[in-house]
DNA sequence: GTCTATACGATGATAGAC
DNA sequence: GTCTATCATCGTATAGAC
Protein backbone atom coordinates (compact mmCIF):
# COMPACT_ATOMS: atom_id res chain seq x y z
CA UNK A 1 0.00 0.00 0.00
CA UNK A 2 1.45 3.01 -1.46
CA UNK A 3 1.60 6.26 1.64
CA UNK A 4 -0.50 8.70 0.66
CA UNK A 5 1.49 12.43 0.35
CA UNK A 6 -1.25 15.15 0.93
CA UNK A 7 -0.47 18.24 -0.41
CA UNK A 8 0.32 21.58 2.05
CA UNK A 9 -3.42 22.67 0.84
CA UNK A 10 -5.21 19.26 1.88
CA UNK A 11 -3.81 19.27 5.11
CA UNK A 12 -4.48 23.35 5.68
CA UNK A 13 -8.13 22.26 4.69
CA UNK A 14 -8.36 19.21 6.32
CA UNK A 15 -6.91 21.19 9.97
CA UNK A 16 -9.38 23.64 9.26
CA UNK A 17 -12.16 21.54 8.99
CA UNK A 18 -11.47 19.67 12.46
CA UNK A 19 -10.48 23.42 13.83
CA UNK A 20 -14.46 24.56 12.34
CA UNK A 21 -16.31 21.39 13.71
CA UNK A 22 -15.03 22.19 17.10
CA UNK A 23 -15.63 25.88 17.75
CA UNK A 24 -17.48 26.85 14.58
CA UNK A 25 -16.03 28.93 12.13
CA UNK A 26 -16.23 32.62 13.74
CA UNK A 27 -14.14 31.46 16.47
CA UNK A 28 -11.75 29.73 14.95
CA UNK A 29 -8.78 31.59 13.74
CA UNK A 30 -6.29 31.82 11.80
CA UNK A 31 -3.61 32.03 14.30
CA UNK A 32 -5.13 28.34 15.67
CA UNK A 33 -5.06 26.90 12.61
CA UNK A 34 -1.47 28.02 11.56
CA UNK A 35 -0.41 26.60 15.12
CA UNK A 36 -2.17 22.97 14.40
CA UNK A 37 -0.23 23.02 10.84
CA UNK A 38 2.55 24.16 11.65
CA UNK A 39 3.15 27.35 9.73
CA UNK A 40 2.82 31.40 10.96
CA UNK A 41 -0.34 32.90 10.06
CA UNK A 42 0.73 34.54 7.03
CA UNK A 43 2.05 31.88 5.22
CA UNK A 44 -1.33 30.19 4.19
CA UNK A 45 -2.24 32.57 1.47
CA UNK A 46 0.38 31.00 -0.98
CA UNK A 47 -1.86 28.38 -0.84
CA UNK A 48 -5.39 29.88 0.10
CA UNK A 49 -6.97 32.92 -0.77
CA UNK A 50 -8.69 33.42 2.48
CA UNK A 51 -10.36 31.99 5.34
CA UNK A 52 -14.39 31.81 4.05
CA UNK A 53 -12.62 30.01 0.44
CA UNK A 54 -12.13 26.86 3.02
CA UNK A 55 -15.62 27.24 4.32
CA UNK A 56 -17.19 27.40 0.68
CA UNK A 57 -15.17 24.29 -0.62
CA UNK A 58 -16.20 22.19 2.56
CA UNK A 59 -20.04 23.70 2.22
CA UNK A 60 -20.31 23.28 -1.71
CA UNK A 61 -18.20 20.05 -2.10
CA UNK A 62 -20.77 18.78 0.95
CA UNK A 63 -24.14 20.46 -0.83
CA UNK A 64 -22.82 18.32 -4.23
CA UNK A 65 -22.99 14.92 -2.43
CA UNK A 66 -26.68 15.54 -1.63
CA UNK A 67 -27.26 17.06 -4.78
CA UNK A 68 -25.92 13.98 -6.85
CA UNK A 69 -27.31 11.21 -4.40
CA UNK A 70 -30.46 13.28 -5.12
CA UNK A 71 -30.19 12.97 -9.02
CA UNK A 72 -29.32 9.43 -8.79
CA UNK A 73 -32.56 8.57 -7.02
CA UNK A 74 -35.13 10.70 -8.92
CA UNK A 75 -33.51 8.95 -11.83
CA UNK A 76 -34.59 5.68 -10.59
CA UNK A 77 -37.31 3.20 -10.93
CA UNK A 78 -38.46 2.71 -8.09
CA UNK A 79 -41.52 3.18 -5.60
CA UNK A 80 -41.44 6.03 -3.44
CA UNK A 81 -40.74 4.06 -0.01
CA UNK A 82 -37.58 2.95 -1.95
CA UNK A 83 -36.93 6.18 -2.94
CA UNK A 84 -37.16 7.49 0.49
CA UNK A 85 -34.54 4.66 2.17
CA UNK A 86 -32.53 5.98 -0.94
CA UNK A 87 -32.45 9.29 0.34
CA UNK A 88 -32.07 8.56 4.07
CA UNK A 89 -29.09 6.23 3.28
CA UNK A 90 -27.65 8.94 1.27
CA UNK A 91 -28.06 10.91 4.63
CA UNK A 92 -26.34 8.16 6.49
CA UNK A 93 -23.67 7.83 3.74
CA UNK A 94 -22.69 11.43 3.53
CA UNK A 95 -22.70 11.97 7.82
CA UNK A 96 -20.11 8.86 8.30
CA UNK A 97 -17.96 9.08 5.38
CA UNK A 98 -16.67 12.35 6.74
CA UNK A 99 -18.04 13.12 9.33
CA UNK A 100 -16.02 16.35 10.14
CA UNK A 101 -17.12 18.19 7.12
CA UNK A 102 -21.03 17.17 7.02
CA UNK A 103 -20.93 19.04 10.51
CA UNK A 104 -19.19 21.96 9.46
CA UNK A 105 -21.70 21.72 6.06
CA UNK A 106 -24.72 21.33 8.19
CA UNK A 107 -23.53 24.16 11.40
CA UNK A 108 -21.22 26.66 9.76
CA UNK A 109 -22.82 27.51 6.59
CA UNK A 110 -24.63 30.43 7.83
CA UNK A 111 -21.06 32.53 7.67
CA UNK A 112 -21.11 32.25 4.00
CA UNK A 113 -20.52 35.76 2.24
CA UNK A 114 -22.79 36.69 -0.20
CA UNK A 115 -23.41 35.74 -2.52
CA UNK A 116 -21.89 32.30 -1.98
CA UNK A 117 -24.53 32.16 0.72
CA UNK A 118 -27.58 32.90 -1.58
CA UNK A 119 -26.24 30.10 -3.84
CA UNK A 120 -25.92 27.36 -0.86
CA UNK A 121 -29.70 27.94 -0.15
CA UNK A 122 -30.86 28.25 -3.65
CA UNK A 123 -29.16 24.07 -4.00
CA UNK A 124 -30.77 23.54 -0.48
CA UNK A 125 -34.01 24.64 -1.64
CA UNK A 126 -33.78 22.63 -4.84
CA UNK A 127 -32.58 19.54 -2.79
CA UNK A 128 -35.46 19.66 -0.15
CA UNK A 129 -38.19 20.23 -2.40
CA UNK A 130 -37.21 17.15 -4.53
CA UNK A 131 -37.40 15.41 -1.50
CA UNK A 132 -40.51 16.66 -0.53
CA UNK A 133 -42.09 15.89 -4.04
CA UNK A 134 -41.14 11.97 -3.15
CA UNK A 135 -42.92 12.41 -0.09
CA UNK A 136 -46.08 14.00 -1.30
CA UNK A 137 -46.22 11.52 -4.37
CA UNK A 138 -46.00 8.96 -1.46
CA UNK A 139 -48.63 9.80 0.30
CA UNK A 140 -51.38 10.31 -2.64
CA UNK A 141 -50.58 6.52 -3.53
CA UNK A 142 -51.17 5.62 -0.27
CA UNK A 143 -47.19 4.09 0.21
CA UNK A 144 -47.27 6.94 3.37
CA UNK A 145 -48.89 8.21 6.26
CA UNK A 146 -51.36 11.44 5.46
CA UNK A 147 -49.02 13.94 7.29
CA UNK A 148 -47.70 17.24 6.37
CA UNK A 149 -45.01 16.43 4.09
CA UNK A 150 -42.32 19.46 5.02
CA UNK A 151 -43.31 18.26 8.56
CA UNK A 152 -42.57 14.58 7.76
CA UNK A 153 -39.19 16.59 5.59
CA UNK A 154 -37.85 18.09 7.88
CA UNK A 155 -38.16 15.23 10.71
CA UNK A 156 -36.03 12.89 8.55
CA UNK A 157 -33.33 15.40 8.05
CA UNK A 158 -32.71 16.74 11.15
CA UNK A 159 -33.02 13.36 13.02
CA UNK A 160 -30.04 12.41 11.46
CA UNK A 161 -28.14 15.38 12.33
CA UNK A 162 -26.09 13.62 15.35
CA UNK A 163 -24.40 10.73 13.21
CA UNK A 164 -21.45 12.63 12.49
CA UNK A 165 -20.34 11.32 16.04
CA UNK A 166 -21.84 8.21 15.95
CA UNK A 167 -18.27 6.42 15.59
CA UNK A 168 -17.97 7.55 19.46
CA UNK A 169 -20.82 6.60 21.56
CA UNK A 170 -22.25 3.25 19.44
CA UNK A 171 -18.86 1.68 18.33
CA UNK A 172 -20.42 -1.60 18.89
CA UNK A 173 -22.56 -0.84 15.96
CA UNK A 174 -22.01 -2.08 12.50
CA UNK A 175 -22.57 0.54 10.20
CA UNK A 176 -25.05 -1.26 8.03
CA UNK A 177 -26.34 -2.17 11.86
CA UNK A 178 -27.24 1.55 11.97
CA UNK A 179 -28.26 1.89 8.49
CA UNK A 180 -30.90 -0.77 8.52
CA UNK A 181 -32.03 0.07 12.62
CA UNK A 182 -32.66 3.72 11.38
CA UNK A 183 -34.44 2.74 8.20
CA UNK A 184 -36.75 0.60 10.45
CA UNK A 185 -36.81 3.41 13.00
CA UNK A 186 -38.14 6.26 10.59
CA UNK A 187 -40.05 4.06 8.52
CA UNK A 188 -42.07 1.94 10.91
CA UNK A 189 -41.28 3.60 14.57
CA UNK A 190 -40.22 3.29 17.44
CA UNK A 191 -43.54 0.71 18.82
CA UNK A 192 -43.05 -2.40 18.44
CA UNK A 193 -46.15 -4.05 16.21
CA UNK A 194 -48.27 -6.35 18.05
CA UNK A 195 -48.42 -9.59 15.88
CA UNK B 1 -55.32 43.93 29.59
CA UNK B 2 -52.20 45.73 30.92
CA UNK B 3 -49.66 46.93 28.99
CA UNK B 4 -46.25 44.75 29.88
CA UNK B 5 -43.58 47.37 30.55
CA UNK B 6 -40.21 45.22 29.65
CA UNK B 7 -37.36 46.28 31.67
CA UNK B 8 -34.43 47.32 29.94
CA UNK B 9 -32.47 44.13 30.95
CA UNK B 10 -35.00 42.32 29.40
CA UNK B 11 -35.22 43.76 25.93
CA UNK B 12 -31.60 43.22 26.18
CA UNK B 13 -31.54 39.52 26.54
CA UNK B 14 -33.95 39.46 24.45
CA UNK B 15 -32.42 41.29 21.30
CA UNK B 16 -29.31 39.94 22.38
CA UNK B 17 -31.08 36.21 21.54
CA UNK B 18 -32.42 37.21 18.89
CA UNK B 19 -28.92 37.87 17.46
CA UNK B 20 -27.31 34.78 18.96
CA UNK B 21 -29.88 33.09 16.96
CA UNK B 22 -29.67 34.43 13.80
CA UNK B 23 -25.41 34.98 13.63
CA UNK B 24 -24.50 32.78 16.31
CA UNK B 25 -22.44 34.12 19.47
CA UNK B 26 -18.92 34.69 18.46
CA UNK B 27 -20.41 36.57 15.86
CA UNK B 28 -22.74 38.92 17.59
CA UNK B 29 -20.94 42.01 18.81
CA UNK B 30 -21.90 44.29 21.65
CA UNK B 31 -21.58 46.43 19.14
CA UNK B 32 -24.54 44.61 17.06
CA UNK B 33 -26.42 44.04 19.67
CA UNK B 34 -25.52 48.03 20.98
CA UNK B 35 -27.28 49.33 17.76
CA UNK B 36 -30.35 47.19 17.83
CA UNK B 37 -31.28 48.42 21.93
CA UNK B 38 -30.27 52.18 20.70
CA UNK B 39 -27.85 51.86 23.27
CA UNK B 40 -23.89 52.89 23.51
CA UNK B 41 -22.05 49.38 23.93
CA UNK B 42 -20.76 50.68 26.95
CA UNK B 43 -24.13 51.26 28.51
CA UNK B 44 -24.94 47.84 29.20
CA UNK B 45 -22.30 46.87 31.71
CA UNK B 46 -24.98 48.85 34.01
CA UNK B 47 -27.06 46.27 33.04
CA UNK B 48 -25.41 42.88 32.90
CA UNK B 49 -21.96 41.69 33.80
CA UNK B 50 -20.56 40.60 30.76
CA UNK B 51 -21.76 39.31 26.90
CA UNK B 52 -21.53 35.80 28.07
CA UNK B 53 -24.05 36.58 31.00
CA UNK B 54 -26.53 36.22 28.61
CA UNK B 55 -25.76 32.67 26.92
CA UNK B 56 -25.49 31.19 30.42
CA UNK B 57 -28.36 32.75 31.39
CA UNK B 58 -30.66 31.51 27.43
CA UNK B 59 -28.42 27.84 28.00
CA UNK B 60 -29.15 27.50 31.72
CA UNK B 61 -33.34 28.04 31.62
CA UNK B 62 -33.53 26.34 28.33
CA UNK B 63 -31.58 23.50 30.75
CA UNK B 64 -34.22 23.73 33.72
CA UNK B 65 -37.16 23.48 32.08
CA UNK B 66 -35.86 20.18 30.69
CA UNK B 67 -34.76 19.03 34.24
CA UNK B 68 -38.08 20.15 35.40
CA UNK B 69 -40.44 17.99 32.43
CA UNK B 70 -37.99 15.53 32.93
CA UNK B 71 -38.49 15.26 36.52
CA UNK B 72 -42.17 15.27 35.87
CA UNK B 73 -42.10 12.34 33.85
CA UNK B 74 -40.62 10.09 35.99
CA UNK B 75 -42.77 10.89 38.80
CA UNK B 76 -45.44 9.63 36.65
CA UNK B 77 -47.17 6.00 36.98
CA UNK B 78 -47.24 5.77 32.95
CA UNK B 79 -46.72 2.65 30.69
CA UNK B 80 -43.10 3.73 28.65
CA UNK B 81 -45.03 4.45 25.66
CA UNK B 82 -46.82 7.33 27.45
CA UNK B 83 -43.55 8.85 29.02
CA UNK B 84 -41.82 8.81 25.66
CA UNK B 85 -45.16 10.08 24.45
CA UNK B 86 -44.67 13.06 27.01
CA UNK B 87 -41.40 13.85 26.29
CA UNK B 88 -41.45 14.18 22.60
CA UNK B 89 -44.70 16.77 23.58
CA UNK B 90 -41.56 18.18 26.16
CA UNK B 91 -39.12 18.87 23.53
CA UNK B 92 -42.22 20.35 20.94
CA UNK B 93 -43.62 22.71 23.76
CA UNK B 94 -39.94 24.64 24.57
CA UNK B 95 -39.18 24.43 20.80
CA UNK B 96 -42.12 26.22 20.30
CA UNK B 97 -43.02 28.37 23.57
CA UNK B 98 -39.75 29.94 22.91
CA UNK B 99 -38.43 29.52 19.97
CA UNK B 100 -35.55 32.03 19.45
CA UNK B 101 -34.16 30.75 23.55
CA UNK B 102 -34.81 27.16 22.30
CA UNK B 103 -32.37 27.66 18.84
CA UNK B 104 -29.86 29.40 21.07
CA UNK B 105 -29.70 26.70 23.62
CA UNK B 106 -29.25 23.83 21.12
CA UNK B 107 -26.64 25.20 18.80
CA UNK B 108 -24.81 27.86 21.29
CA UNK B 109 -23.96 26.31 24.64
CA UNK B 110 -20.26 25.43 23.66
CA UNK B 111 -19.35 28.97 23.56
CA UNK B 112 -19.72 28.72 27.34
CA UNK B 113 -16.65 29.32 29.49
CA UNK B 114 -15.60 26.69 32.46
CA UNK B 115 -17.02 26.28 35.08
CA UNK B 116 -20.01 26.70 32.84
CA UNK B 117 -19.20 24.65 29.90
CA UNK B 118 -19.13 21.34 32.38
CA UNK B 119 -22.39 22.09 34.50
CA UNK B 120 -23.88 22.28 31.13
CA UNK B 121 -22.92 19.57 29.86
CA UNK B 122 -23.12 17.18 33.35
CA UNK B 123 -27.05 18.43 33.17
CA UNK B 124 -27.38 17.32 29.99
CA UNK B 125 -26.09 13.76 30.44
CA UNK B 126 -27.99 13.48 33.55
CA UNK B 127 -31.71 14.32 31.29
CA UNK B 128 -30.10 11.80 28.18
CA UNK B 129 -29.30 9.12 30.71
CA UNK B 130 -33.04 9.34 32.23
CA UNK B 131 -34.32 9.05 28.70
CA UNK B 132 -32.13 5.78 28.05
CA UNK B 133 -33.50 4.52 31.15
CA UNK B 134 -37.26 4.73 29.74
CA UNK B 135 -36.26 3.89 26.03
CA UNK B 136 -34.10 0.72 27.58
CA UNK B 137 -37.69 0.07 30.15
CA UNK B 138 -39.82 0.06 26.78
CA UNK B 139 -37.51 -2.52 25.11
CA UNK B 140 -37.40 -4.70 27.82
CA UNK B 141 -41.57 -4.51 28.36
CA UNK B 142 -41.54 -5.13 24.29
CA UNK B 143 -43.16 -1.38 23.89
CA UNK B 144 -40.28 -0.79 21.96
CA UNK B 145 -38.20 -2.27 18.91
CA UNK B 146 -34.95 -4.04 19.72
CA UNK B 147 -33.54 -1.09 18.02
CA UNK B 148 -30.23 0.64 19.91
CA UNK B 149 -31.42 3.20 22.88
CA UNK B 150 -29.20 5.15 22.32
CA UNK B 151 -29.86 5.47 18.70
CA UNK B 152 -33.36 6.06 19.22
CA UNK B 153 -32.51 8.50 22.09
CA UNK B 154 -30.38 10.97 19.73
CA UNK B 155 -32.94 10.40 16.72
CA UNK B 156 -36.02 11.40 18.59
CA UNK B 157 -34.29 14.45 20.10
CA UNK B 158 -32.44 15.54 16.72
CA UNK B 159 -35.84 15.06 14.89
CA UNK B 160 -37.01 17.92 17.17
CA UNK B 161 -34.63 20.53 16.36
CA UNK B 162 -36.06 22.27 13.32
CA UNK B 163 -39.43 22.74 15.28
CA UNK B 164 -38.24 26.40 16.25
CA UNK B 165 -39.10 27.25 12.58
CA UNK B 166 -41.86 25.37 12.69
CA UNK B 167 -44.22 28.84 12.60
CA UNK B 168 -43.33 29.93 9.16
CA UNK B 169 -43.04 27.47 6.59
CA UNK B 170 -46.63 25.28 8.75
CA UNK B 171 -48.42 28.49 9.79
CA UNK B 172 -51.37 26.36 8.44
CA UNK B 173 -50.87 23.51 10.89
CA UNK B 174 -52.67 23.87 14.51
CA UNK B 175 -49.69 23.51 17.37
CA UNK B 176 -51.90 20.39 18.35
CA UNK B 177 -51.95 19.16 15.07
CA UNK B 178 -48.31 19.60 14.76
CA UNK B 179 -47.68 17.39 18.24
CA UNK B 180 -50.40 14.83 17.18
CA UNK B 181 -48.62 14.21 13.87
CA UNK B 182 -45.18 14.10 15.12
CA UNK B 183 -45.87 11.79 18.17
CA UNK B 184 -47.81 9.84 14.97
CA UNK B 185 -44.34 9.96 13.09
CA UNK B 186 -41.91 8.74 15.96
CA UNK B 187 -43.32 6.27 17.38
CA UNK B 188 -45.12 4.23 14.05
CA UNK B 189 -42.86 5.84 11.27
CA UNK B 190 -43.70 7.42 7.96
CA UNK B 191 -45.16 4.01 6.79
CA UNK B 192 -48.90 3.62 6.14
CA UNK B 193 -49.72 0.64 7.73
CA UNK B 194 -51.91 -2.18 5.65
CA UNK B 195 -54.95 -2.65 7.09
C1' DG C 1 -27.92 55.14 33.43
C1' DT C 2 -25.99 57.00 29.53
C1' DC C 3 -22.55 59.10 27.40
C1' DT C 4 -17.36 59.98 25.37
C1' DA C 5 -13.04 58.35 25.36
C1' DT C 6 -10.10 54.78 25.56
C1' DA C 7 -7.54 50.63 26.89
C1' DC C 8 -5.64 46.72 24.89
C1' DG C 9 -5.66 42.34 22.82
C1' DA C 10 -7.23 39.63 18.70
C1' DT C 11 -8.68 39.60 14.09
C1' DG C 12 -7.91 38.61 8.77
C1' DA C 13 -4.84 39.91 5.59
C1' DT C 14 -0.66 42.17 3.16
C1' DA C 15 4.33 43.78 2.02
C1' DG C 16 8.56 42.56 1.21
C1' DA C 17 13.05 40.16 2.67
C1' DC C 18 15.05 35.71 2.00
C1' DG D 1 6.87 29.15 0.24
C1' DT D 2 8.03 30.73 4.58
C1' DC D 3 9.29 34.11 7.31
C1' DT D 4 9.12 38.97 10.17
C1' DA D 5 6.87 43.01 10.57
C1' DT D 6 2.93 45.39 10.25
C1' DC D 7 -1.69 47.31 9.00
C1' DA D 8 -6.38 48.52 9.73
C1' DT D 9 -10.17 47.02 12.03
C1' DC D 10 -12.83 45.09 15.34
C1' DG D 11 -13.46 42.64 19.85
C1' DT D 12 -15.03 43.14 25.07
C1' DA D 13 -14.78 45.89 28.66
C1' DT D 14 -13.57 49.98 31.83
C1' DA D 15 -12.98 55.00 33.58
C1' DG D 16 -14.96 58.91 34.59
C1' DA D 17 -17.86 63.11 33.22
C1' DC D 18 -22.64 64.39 33.33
Amino acid sequence: MSSNPKSKKQIIFQEAAELFRDKGYPATSMRDLAERVGLKPSSFYSHIKSKEEILQKICFDSAEKFTIGMKEVCDTEATNKEKLQLLIRLHIKVATEDPTTATVFNDEWRHLSEPHLSNFLALRRDYESHFLKIIEAGISTQEFKQISPSLVLYTIINSLRWLHFANKPTKELSATQIENDLIQLLLQGVEKNVL
